[in-house]
DNA sequence: CAAATATCTCGACGTTTCGTCGGAAAACTG
DNA sequence: CAGTTTTCCGACGAAACGTCGAGATATTTG
Protein backbone atom coordinates (compact mmCIF):
# COMPACT_ATOMS: atom_id res chain seq x y z
CA UNK A 1 0.00 0.00 0.00
CA UNK A 2 2.97 2.50 0.94
CA UNK A 3 4.54 1.63 -2.34
CA UNK A 4 1.83 1.75 -4.77
CA UNK A 5 1.05 5.29 -3.96
CA UNK A 6 5.13 6.23 -4.07
CA UNK A 7 5.10 3.70 -7.56
CA UNK A 8 2.48 6.00 -9.03
CA UNK A 9 3.77 9.74 -8.34
CA UNK A 10 6.86 9.37 -8.64
CA UNK A 11 9.47 9.22 -11.59
CA UNK A 12 9.32 12.30 -13.42
CA UNK A 13 12.78 13.67 -12.34
CA UNK A 14 15.12 10.44 -13.53
CA UNK A 15 12.58 10.79 -16.84
CA UNK A 16 13.72 14.20 -17.62
CA UNK A 17 17.30 13.76 -17.03
CA UNK A 18 17.19 10.39 -19.09
CA UNK A 19 17.57 6.67 -18.56
CA UNK A 20 20.54 7.74 -15.96
CA UNK A 21 23.61 5.71 -14.31
CA UNK A 22 22.56 2.48 -12.18
CA UNK A 23 23.25 1.96 -9.28
CA UNK A 24 25.69 -0.67 -8.30
CA UNK A 25 23.69 -3.35 -6.71
CA UNK A 26 26.22 -4.98 -4.23
CA UNK A 27 27.29 -2.24 -2.09
CA UNK A 28 23.54 -1.08 -2.20
CA UNK A 29 21.58 -4.40 -1.09
CA UNK A 30 24.49 -4.97 1.25
CA UNK A 31 24.02 -1.52 3.00
CA UNK A 32 19.67 -1.71 3.11
CA UNK A 33 20.56 -5.43 4.37
CA UNK A 34 22.24 -4.63 7.43
CA UNK A 35 20.24 -1.56 8.13
CA UNK A 36 16.65 -3.53 7.76
CA UNK A 37 18.81 -5.79 10.47
CA UNK A 38 19.91 -4.17 12.65
CA UNK A 39 15.92 -2.52 13.03
CA UNK A 40 14.39 -5.45 13.12
CA UNK A 41 16.48 -6.71 16.30
CA UNK A 42 14.67 -10.39 16.85
CA UNK A 43 12.86 -10.72 19.99
CA UNK A 44 14.13 -13.85 22.73
CA UNK A 45 11.05 -14.56 23.94
CA UNK A 46 9.98 -18.41 24.04
CA UNK A 47 6.46 -18.58 24.59
CA UNK A 48 3.35 -17.59 22.50
CA UNK A 49 2.17 -15.63 25.01
CA UNK A 50 4.89 -13.67 25.67
CA UNK A 51 4.90 -12.65 21.67
CA UNK A 52 1.44 -11.76 22.06
CA UNK A 53 2.18 -9.37 24.88
CA UNK A 54 5.11 -8.06 23.51
CA UNK A 55 3.18 -6.84 20.51
CA UNK A 56 0.08 -5.99 22.34
CA UNK A 57 3.11 -3.56 24.85
CA UNK A 58 4.29 -1.91 21.28
CA UNK A 59 1.19 -1.30 20.16
CA UNK A 60 -0.37 0.44 23.48
CA UNK A 61 3.04 2.40 23.50
CA UNK A 62 2.69 3.61 20.29
CA UNK A 63 -0.78 5.01 21.09
CA UNK A 64 0.33 6.65 24.35
CA UNK A 65 3.13 8.04 23.68
CA UNK A 66 1.92 9.94 20.12
CA UNK A 67 -1.03 11.01 22.30
CA UNK A 68 0.75 12.07 25.66
CA UNK A 69 4.72 12.21 24.03
CA UNK A 70 7.19 10.63 25.91
CA UNK A 71 7.47 12.57 29.04
CA UNK A 72 4.24 12.73 29.75
CA UNK A 73 3.28 9.03 29.23
CA UNK A 74 2.50 6.57 32.45
CA UNK A 75 3.85 3.06 32.46
CA UNK A 76 0.76 2.39 34.14
CA UNK A 77 -1.61 3.43 31.15
CA UNK A 78 0.45 1.61 28.79
CA UNK A 79 -0.19 -1.04 31.17
CA UNK A 80 -3.34 -0.84 31.33
CA UNK A 81 -4.11 -0.07 27.65
CA UNK A 82 -1.95 -3.65 26.95
CA UNK A 83 -4.05 -5.21 29.32
CA UNK A 84 -1.58 -6.06 31.73
CA UNK A 85 0.08 -5.19 34.76
CA UNK A 86 2.65 -2.41 35.58
CA UNK A 87 5.26 -4.51 36.95
CA UNK A 88 4.94 -7.07 33.94
CA UNK A 89 5.60 -4.75 31.53
CA UNK A 90 8.68 -4.13 33.53
CA UNK A 91 9.79 -7.90 32.35
CA UNK A 92 9.97 -6.91 29.25
CA UNK A 93 11.28 -3.33 29.18
CA UNK A 94 13.66 -2.26 31.60
CA UNK A 95 12.36 1.08 31.51
CA UNK A 96 10.29 3.64 29.88
CA UNK A 97 12.78 5.07 27.53
CA UNK A 98 14.09 1.77 26.77
CA UNK A 99 10.21 1.27 25.77
CA UNK A 100 10.37 4.36 24.00
CA UNK A 101 13.34 3.91 21.65
CA UNK A 102 12.18 0.45 20.63
CA UNK A 103 8.75 1.42 19.64
CA UNK A 104 9.61 3.40 16.50
CA UNK A 105 13.01 1.40 15.69
CA UNK A 106 10.56 -1.45 15.00
CA UNK A 107 8.32 0.45 12.68
CA UNK A 108 11.32 1.53 11.10
CA UNK A 109 12.16 -1.65 10.12
CA UNK A 110 9.22 -1.72 7.99
CA UNK A 111 9.95 1.60 6.11
CA UNK A 112 13.13 -0.26 5.08
CA UNK A 113 11.88 -3.23 4.05
CA UNK A 114 8.77 -1.82 1.82
CA UNK A 115 11.62 0.76 0.51
CA UNK A 116 14.05 -2.30 -0.56
CA UNK A 117 11.55 -4.09 -2.56
CA UNK A 118 9.72 -0.74 -4.03
CA UNK A 119 13.34 0.45 -5.05
CA UNK A 120 14.48 -2.59 -7.23
CA UNK A 121 12.57 -2.05 -10.25
CA UNK A 122 14.29 1.30 -10.78
CA UNK A 123 17.83 1.58 -10.90
CA UNK A 124 18.54 5.31 -11.20
CA UNK A 125 20.24 7.09 -9.04
CA UNK A 126 17.78 10.07 -9.25
CA UNK A 127 14.57 7.70 -9.26
CA UNK A 128 15.33 6.31 -6.09
CA UNK A 129 16.50 9.46 -4.13
CA UNK A 130 12.68 11.02 -5.94
CA UNK A 131 11.46 7.65 -4.43
CA UNK A 132 12.94 7.31 -0.85
CA UNK A 133 12.20 10.64 0.23
CA UNK A 134 8.40 10.45 -1.29
CA UNK A 135 8.12 7.30 0.82
CA UNK A 136 9.28 8.71 3.80
CA UNK A 137 6.70 11.32 3.42
CA UNK A 138 3.96 9.28 2.68
CA UNK A 139 5.03 6.48 5.54
CA UNK A 140 5.09 9.31 8.05
CA UNK A 141 1.69 10.45 6.91
CA UNK A 142 0.19 6.34 6.76
CA UNK A 143 1.60 5.92 10.54
CA UNK A 144 1.10 9.46 11.90
CA UNK A 145 1.67 8.38 15.66
CA UNK A 146 4.62 6.72 14.41
CA UNK A 147 6.25 9.63 12.59
CA UNK A 148 5.30 11.94 15.58
CA UNK A 149 7.37 9.86 17.84
CA UNK A 150 10.37 9.24 15.28
CA UNK A 151 10.61 13.06 13.70
CA UNK A 152 9.98 14.85 16.98
CA UNK A 153 11.30 13.26 19.82
CA UNK A 154 13.68 10.31 18.63
CA UNK A 155 15.43 12.12 16.07
CA UNK A 156 16.27 15.11 17.86
CA UNK A 157 17.13 13.95 21.34
CA UNK A 158 20.67 13.66 22.05
CA UNK A 159 20.33 11.70 25.12
CA UNK A 160 20.17 8.10 22.90
CA UNK A 161 23.18 6.33 23.38
CA UNK A 162 21.68 3.21 22.89
CA UNK A 163 23.93 2.26 19.72
CA UNK A 164 21.08 0.37 18.13
CA UNK A 165 18.08 3.30 18.33
CA UNK A 166 21.12 6.08 17.17
CA UNK A 167 22.05 3.65 14.37
CA UNK A 168 19.12 3.24 12.90
CA UNK A 169 18.31 6.72 12.94
CA UNK A 170 21.54 7.57 11.18
CA UNK A 171 20.81 5.01 9.25
CA UNK A 172 17.59 6.96 7.38
CA UNK A 173 19.87 9.78 6.47
CA UNK A 174 22.69 7.62 5.34
CA UNK A 175 20.95 6.15 2.15
CA UNK A 176 20.12 9.25 0.93
CA UNK A 177 23.94 10.26 1.18
CA UNK A 178 25.13 7.06 -0.60
CA UNK A 179 22.83 7.59 -3.38
CA UNK A 180 24.16 10.93 -3.52
CA UNK A 181 27.62 10.09 -3.82
CA UNK A 182 26.53 7.43 -6.46
CA UNK A 183 25.22 10.52 -8.53
CA UNK A 184 27.97 12.65 -8.02
CA UNK A 185 30.60 9.66 -9.01
CA UNK A 186 27.89 9.45 -12.22
CA UNK A 187 28.25 12.93 -12.83
CA UNK A 188 24.16 13.34 -12.75
CA UNK A 189 24.95 15.48 -9.49
CA UNK A 190 27.65 18.21 -9.43
CA UNK A 191 30.95 16.74 -8.36
CA UNK A 192 32.60 19.75 -6.85
CA UNK A 193 29.84 19.88 -3.71
CA UNK A 194 29.95 18.33 -0.33
CA UNK A 195 27.36 15.17 -0.60
CA UNK A 196 27.20 15.88 2.96
CA UNK A 197 25.66 19.21 1.99
CA UNK A 198 23.44 17.83 -0.88
CA UNK A 199 22.30 14.80 1.50
CA UNK A 200 21.52 17.54 3.99
CA UNK A 201 19.60 19.61 1.83
CA UNK A 202 17.72 17.11 0.78
CA UNK A 203 16.59 14.97 4.06
CA UNK A 204 16.24 18.73 5.77
CA UNK A 205 13.78 19.77 2.77
CA UNK A 206 11.12 16.59 3.00
CA UNK A 207 12.22 16.61 7.04
CA UNK A 208 10.96 19.75 7.30
CA UNK A 209 7.66 18.86 5.11
CA UNK A 210 6.93 16.23 7.02
CA UNK A 211 7.41 18.25 10.49
CA UNK A 212 5.08 21.07 9.45
CA UNK A 213 2.76 18.74 8.70
CA UNK A 214 2.63 17.01 12.26
CA UNK A 215 2.58 20.33 13.71
CA UNK A 216 -0.02 21.89 11.85
CA UNK A 217 -1.62 19.54 9.22
CA UNK A 218 -0.54 22.23 6.29
CA UNK A 219 -0.09 21.43 3.70
CA UNK A 220 -3.19 19.20 3.26
CA UNK A 221 -1.47 16.53 1.07
CA UNK A 222 1.57 15.84 2.82
CA UNK A 223 2.22 13.24 -0.04
CA UNK A 224 1.99 15.30 -2.80
CA UNK A 225 3.79 18.41 -0.89
CA UNK A 226 6.93 16.12 -0.56
CA UNK A 227 6.86 15.21 -3.89
CA UNK A 228 7.09 18.12 -5.28
CA UNK A 229 9.17 18.97 -2.96
CA UNK A 230 11.82 16.72 -3.35
CA UNK A 231 11.44 16.52 -7.28
CA UNK A 232 11.91 20.68 -7.26
CA UNK A 233 15.02 20.25 -5.52
CA UNK A 234 16.45 16.87 -7.51
CA UNK A 235 15.87 19.59 -10.71
CA UNK A 236 17.44 22.21 -9.40
CA UNK A 237 20.14 20.14 -8.08
CA UNK A 238 20.44 18.47 -11.64
CA UNK A 239 20.82 21.52 -13.49
CA UNK A 240 22.97 22.65 -10.86
CA UNK A 241 25.25 19.20 -12.33
CA UNK A 242 24.68 20.99 -15.93
CA UNK A 243 26.10 24.09 -15.78
CA UNK A 244 28.69 23.11 -13.77
CA UNK A 245 29.73 20.71 -16.53
CA UNK A 246 29.02 23.24 -19.29
CA UNK A 247 31.96 25.62 -17.05
CA UNK B 1 29.93 40.14 18.14
CA UNK B 2 26.84 37.75 16.38
CA UNK B 3 25.92 40.72 13.20
CA UNK B 4 29.83 40.88 13.38
CA UNK B 5 30.86 37.34 11.76
CA UNK B 6 27.56 37.62 9.61
CA UNK B 7 27.92 40.37 8.21
CA UNK B 8 31.52 39.79 7.47
CA UNK B 9 30.57 36.32 5.17
CA UNK B 10 27.26 37.32 3.55
CA UNK B 11 26.23 39.15 0.84
CA UNK B 12 27.68 37.30 -2.13
CA UNK B 13 24.46 36.26 -3.55
CA UNK B 14 23.23 39.46 -3.44
CA UNK B 15 26.08 40.80 -5.92
CA UNK B 16 25.39 37.98 -8.23
CA UNK B 17 21.61 39.27 -8.40
CA UNK B 18 22.65 42.78 -8.49
CA UNK B 19 21.30 45.54 -6.54
CA UNK B 20 17.75 43.60 -6.44
CA UNK B 21 14.97 45.18 -4.96
CA UNK B 22 14.32 46.38 -1.68
CA UNK B 23 11.87 45.25 0.85
CA UNK B 24 9.01 47.43 1.74
CA UNK B 25 9.77 48.94 4.83
CA UNK B 26 6.34 49.92 6.59
CA UNK B 27 5.33 46.26 6.85
CA UNK B 28 8.99 44.71 7.76
CA UNK B 29 9.50 46.96 10.50
CA UNK B 30 6.18 46.46 12.05
CA UNK B 31 6.56 42.51 11.66
CA UNK B 32 10.09 42.90 13.53
CA UNK B 33 8.92 45.24 16.08
CA UNK B 34 5.79 42.90 16.77
CA UNK B 35 8.04 39.68 17.11
CA UNK B 36 10.77 41.54 19.57
CA UNK B 37 7.85 42.57 21.99
CA UNK B 38 6.28 39.21 21.50
CA UNK B 39 9.31 37.56 22.42
CA UNK B 40 10.73 39.64 24.99
CA UNK B 41 7.43 40.24 27.67
CA UNK B 42 8.18 42.05 30.36
CA UNK B 43 8.28 40.86 33.72
CA UNK B 44 6.01 42.07 36.24
CA UNK B 45 8.69 41.89 39.23
CA UNK B 46 8.88 45.48 41.17
CA UNK B 47 12.17 44.80 43.65
CA UNK B 48 15.81 44.47 42.49
CA UNK B 49 16.50 41.47 44.23
CA UNK B 50 13.78 39.94 42.49
CA UNK B 51 14.98 40.85 39.28
CA UNK B 52 18.14 39.41 40.26
CA UNK B 53 16.66 35.78 41.14
CA UNK B 54 14.79 35.65 38.16
CA UNK B 55 18.12 36.37 35.80
CA UNK B 56 19.72 33.98 38.17
CA UNK B 57 17.12 31.40 37.36
CA UNK B 58 16.68 31.48 33.85
CA UNK B 59 20.78 30.88 33.56
CA UNK B 60 20.36 28.08 35.88
CA UNK B 61 17.79 26.78 33.86
CA UNK B 62 19.37 27.43 30.67
CA UNK B 63 22.76 25.21 31.70
CA UNK B 64 20.75 22.39 33.34
CA UNK B 65 17.72 21.98 30.56
CA UNK B 66 20.75 21.91 28.48
CA UNK B 67 22.93 19.17 30.38
CA UNK B 68 20.31 16.82 30.88
CA UNK B 69 17.37 17.83 28.69
CA UNK B 70 13.82 19.52 29.84
CA UNK B 71 12.41 15.47 30.80
CA UNK B 72 15.67 14.66 32.85
CA UNK B 73 16.41 18.01 34.44
CA UNK B 74 14.94 18.02 37.95
CA UNK B 75 13.65 21.29 39.58
CA UNK B 76 15.89 20.86 43.19
CA UNK B 77 18.89 21.01 40.69
CA UNK B 78 18.09 24.67 38.85
CA UNK B 79 17.28 25.74 41.82
CA UNK B 80 20.76 24.62 43.59
CA UNK B 81 22.16 26.21 40.79
CA UNK B 82 20.77 29.19 41.03
CA UNK B 83 21.39 29.37 44.62
CA UNK B 84 17.71 29.18 45.73
CA UNK B 85 15.67 27.06 47.23
CA UNK B 86 12.79 24.64 45.44
CA UNK B 87 9.48 25.98 46.45
CA UNK B 88 11.23 29.86 45.94
CA UNK B 89 11.41 28.59 42.58
CA UNK B 90 7.64 28.22 42.28
CA UNK B 91 7.16 31.50 43.14
CA UNK B 92 8.18 32.84 39.85
CA UNK B 93 7.60 29.93 37.45
CA UNK B 94 4.53 27.98 38.04
CA UNK B 95 5.68 24.88 36.57
CA UNK B 96 9.02 23.37 34.94
CA UNK B 97 7.09 23.57 32.02
CA UNK B 98 6.31 27.05 31.94
CA UNK B 99 9.98 27.31 32.94
CA UNK B 100 11.24 25.04 29.90
CA UNK B 101 8.88 27.43 27.82
CA UNK B 102 10.21 30.65 28.66
CA UNK B 103 14.27 30.62 28.81
CA UNK B 104 14.25 30.05 24.97
CA UNK B 105 11.59 32.66 24.45
CA UNK B 106 13.85 35.14 25.95
CA UNK B 107 17.01 34.15 24.21
CA UNK B 108 15.13 34.70 20.78
CA UNK B 109 14.26 38.20 21.42
CA UNK B 110 18.17 38.67 21.48
CA UNK B 111 18.27 37.28 18.09
CA UNK B 112 15.55 38.94 16.57
CA UNK B 113 16.95 42.22 17.49
CA UNK B 114 20.30 41.31 16.58
CA UNK B 115 18.99 40.79 13.14
CA UNK B 116 16.74 44.06 12.41
CA UNK B 117 19.74 46.19 13.27
CA UNK B 118 22.01 44.11 11.19
CA UNK B 119 19.17 43.71 8.37
CA UNK B 120 18.60 47.21 8.71
CA UNK B 121 21.72 47.77 6.40
CA UNK B 122 20.67 45.80 3.71
CA UNK B 123 17.69 46.28 1.51
CA UNK B 124 18.06 43.16 -0.87
CA UNK B 125 15.57 40.28 -0.28
CA UNK B 126 18.01 37.88 -0.96
CA UNK B 127 20.33 39.77 1.07
CA UNK B 128 18.16 39.77 3.85
CA UNK B 129 17.58 35.91 3.40
CA UNK B 130 20.92 35.16 3.17
CA UNK B 131 21.69 37.23 5.94
CA UNK B 132 18.75 35.87 8.45
CA UNK B 133 19.95 32.12 7.57
CA UNK B 134 23.34 32.53 8.33
CA UNK B 135 22.99 34.67 11.55
CA UNK B 136 20.41 32.30 12.91
CA UNK B 137 22.93 29.64 12.85
CA UNK B 138 25.98 31.76 13.83
CA UNK B 139 23.64 32.55 17.33
CA UNK B 140 23.02 28.76 17.49
CA UNK B 141 27.13 28.40 17.44
CA UNK B 142 27.28 31.07 19.96
CA UNK B 143 24.70 29.54 22.27
CA UNK B 144 24.77 26.58 22.05
CA UNK B 145 23.42 25.63 25.56
CA UNK B 146 20.12 27.55 24.49
CA UNK B 147 20.13 26.21 20.42
CA UNK B 148 20.23 22.83 22.02
CA UNK B 149 17.23 23.91 23.91
CA UNK B 150 15.36 25.49 21.00
CA UNK B 151 15.83 23.16 17.91
CA UNK B 152 16.09 19.86 19.75
CA UNK B 153 13.25 20.00 22.43
CA UNK B 154 11.11 23.13 21.76
CA UNK B 155 10.65 23.73 18.25
CA UNK B 156 9.34 19.77 17.58
CA UNK B 157 7.13 19.81 20.98
CA UNK B 158 3.40 19.03 19.59
CA UNK B 159 2.60 20.47 23.21
CA UNK B 160 3.31 23.94 23.09
CA UNK B 161 -0.30 25.36 23.80
CA UNK B 162 1.31 28.47 25.54
CA UNK B 163 0.49 31.23 22.77
CA UNK B 164 3.45 33.01 23.61
CA UNK B 165 6.32 30.09 22.84
CA UNK B 166 4.37 28.89 20.35
CA UNK B 167 4.40 32.17 18.29
CA UNK B 168 7.64 32.70 19.09
CA UNK B 169 8.37 30.04 16.99
CA UNK B 170 6.86 30.17 14.33
CA UNK B 171 7.97 33.78 14.20
CA UNK B 172 11.35 31.97 13.32
CA UNK B 173 9.89 30.75 10.05
CA UNK B 174 7.78 33.73 9.15
CA UNK B 175 10.13 36.08 8.67
CA UNK B 176 11.80 33.91 5.73
CA UNK B 177 8.13 33.73 4.53
CA UNK B 178 7.82 37.27 4.65
CA UNK B 179 10.86 37.32 2.45
CA UNK B 180 10.31 34.76 0.00
CA UNK B 181 7.39 36.64 -0.45
CA UNK B 182 8.82 40.22 -1.36
CA UNK B 183 11.01 38.04 -3.46
CA UNK B 184 8.46 36.61 -5.40
CA UNK B 185 6.49 40.03 -5.97
CA UNK B 186 9.94 41.35 -7.30
CA UNK B 187 10.60 38.63 -9.62
CA UNK B 188 13.81 37.58 -7.72
CA UNK B 189 12.13 34.19 -6.81
CA UNK B 190 9.84 31.76 -9.20
CA UNK B 191 6.32 33.68 -9.12
CA UNK B 192 4.63 30.03 -9.91
CA UNK B 193 5.77 27.89 -6.92
CA UNK B 194 4.57 28.33 -3.50
CA UNK B 195 6.25 30.19 -1.22
CA UNK B 196 5.67 28.08 1.84
CA UNK B 197 7.48 25.44 -0.16
CA UNK B 198 10.16 27.56 -0.75
CA UNK B 199 10.66 29.33 2.62
CA UNK B 200 10.32 24.77 4.05
CA UNK B 201 13.22 24.41 1.56
CA UNK B 202 15.47 27.20 3.10
CA UNK B 203 14.55 26.87 6.74
CA UNK B 204 14.67 23.38 6.40
CA UNK B 205 17.95 22.87 4.87
CA UNK B 206 19.64 25.05 7.04
CA UNK B 207 18.07 23.62 10.39
CA UNK B 208 19.14 20.04 9.50
CA UNK B 209 22.53 21.43 9.24
CA UNK B 210 22.40 23.16 12.46
CA UNK B 211 20.80 20.07 14.33
CA UNK B 212 23.29 17.85 12.73
CA UNK B 213 26.03 20.38 14.41
CA UNK B 214 23.79 20.35 17.68
CA UNK B 215 24.18 16.34 17.82
CA UNK B 216 27.64 15.04 16.38
CA UNK B 217 29.72 18.36 16.13
CA UNK B 218 29.97 18.02 12.42
CA UNK B 219 30.42 19.74 10.31
CA UNK B 220 33.04 21.43 12.17
CA UNK B 221 32.44 25.16 11.08
CA UNK B 222 28.63 25.51 11.37
CA UNK B 223 28.61 29.41 10.80
CA UNK B 224 30.60 28.56 6.98
CA UNK B 225 28.95 25.49 6.32
CA UNK B 226 25.35 26.96 7.08
CA UNK B 227 26.22 30.57 4.86
CA UNK B 228 27.46 27.69 2.33
CA UNK B 229 24.20 25.85 2.07
CA UNK B 230 22.12 29.09 1.75
CA UNK B 231 24.39 30.55 -0.82
CA UNK B 232 23.97 27.91 -2.52
CA UNK B 233 20.31 27.04 -2.74
CA UNK B 234 19.67 30.30 -2.70
CA UNK B 235 21.55 30.54 -6.39
CA UNK B 236 19.82 27.87 -7.28
CA UNK B 237 16.68 29.34 -6.33
CA UNK B 238 17.97 32.44 -8.40
CA UNK B 239 18.78 30.80 -11.43
CA UNK B 240 15.53 28.86 -11.70
CA UNK B 241 13.66 32.16 -11.31
CA UNK B 242 15.74 33.41 -14.47
CA UNK B 243 14.83 30.18 -16.20
CA UNK B 244 11.34 30.46 -15.24
CA UNK B 245 11.53 34.64 -16.64
CA UNK B 246 13.23 33.45 -20.02
CA UNK B 247 10.35 30.70 -20.92
C1' DC C 1 12.19 57.51 60.90
C1' DA C 2 8.96 54.14 62.31
C1' DA C 3 4.93 51.66 61.42
C1' DA C 4 2.26 49.43 57.94
C1' DT C 5 2.03 47.04 53.82
C1' DA C 6 3.70 44.50 49.99
C1' DT C 7 6.84 41.22 48.40
C1' DC C 8 10.06 37.57 48.77
C1' DT C 9 12.18 33.21 50.94
C1' DC C 10 12.17 28.87 53.05
C1' DG C 11 11.53 24.17 55.54
C1' DA C 12 8.16 20.74 56.10
C1' DC C 13 4.58 18.05 54.08
C1' DG C 14 1.19 15.45 50.81
C1' DT C 15 0.86 13.40 46.20
C1' DT C 16 2.14 11.11 42.12
C1' DT C 17 4.91 8.17 39.44
C1' DC C 18 8.80 5.23 38.70
C1' DG C 19 10.86 0.97 39.34
C1' DT C 20 11.80 -3.52 42.60
C1' DC C 21 10.82 -7.90 44.88
C1' DG C 22 9.05 -12.29 46.27
C1' DG C 23 5.75 -15.49 45.41
C1' DA C 24 1.65 -17.37 42.63
C1' DA C 25 -0.06 -18.94 38.15
C1' DA C 26 0.59 -20.62 33.61
C1' DA C 27 3.17 -22.94 30.07
C1' DC C 28 6.55 -26.12 28.53
C1' DT C 29 9.29 -30.89 28.93
C1' DG C 30 10.41 -35.69 29.58
C1' DC D 1 1.85 -35.96 35.73
C1' DA D 2 5.85 -34.07 38.32
C1' DG D 3 9.50 -30.90 37.75
C1' DT D 4 11.35 -26.87 35.56
C1' DT D 5 11.16 -22.68 33.18
C1' DT D 6 8.74 -18.65 32.02
C1' DT D 7 5.36 -15.24 32.78
C1' DC D 8 2.33 -12.52 35.68
C1' DC D 9 0.91 -9.57 39.61
C1' DG D 10 0.01 -7.05 44.31
C1' DA D 11 2.51 -4.76 47.69
C1' DC D 12 6.28 -1.85 48.77
C1' DG D 13 10.22 1.72 48.84
C1' DA D 14 12.45 5.71 46.54
C1' DA D 15 12.49 9.92 44.05
C1' DA D 16 10.69 13.94 42.20
C1' DC D 17 6.92 17.30 41.75
C1' DG D 18 4.34 20.86 43.59
C1' DT D 19 1.74 23.26 48.01
C1' DC D 20 1.33 25.87 52.27
C1' DG D 21 1.80 28.89 56.04
C1' DA D 22 5.14 31.24 58.79
C1' DG D 23 9.02 34.16 58.94
C1' DA D 24 12.38 37.50 56.65
C1' DT D 25 13.22 41.41 53.65
C1' DA D 26 12.11 45.38 50.98
C1' DT D 27 9.05 49.42 49.88
C1' DT D 28 5.72 52.84 50.93
C1' DT D 29 3.41 56.14 53.85
C1' DG D 30 2.21 59.26 57.67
Amino acid sequence: MITGVALEISGTVGDAVGAGSEVASGRWDSMLDQIVTRARRGTDRKQDRSKRTEQQILNAALRIFARDGISRSRIADIAAEAGISTSTLYEYYRSKEDLAYEVPSYHLATFFEGYRTAAADRPGVIERLQLYLTMSADFAREHADWARLFYLEIWPSVFITTTDVRHSVDDFARVVLFLVREGMASGELSPTSDPHQTAGMLVGSVNQTIITWLLYRRPRNLTRASHEVAERLLRMLVDEAKRDRAA
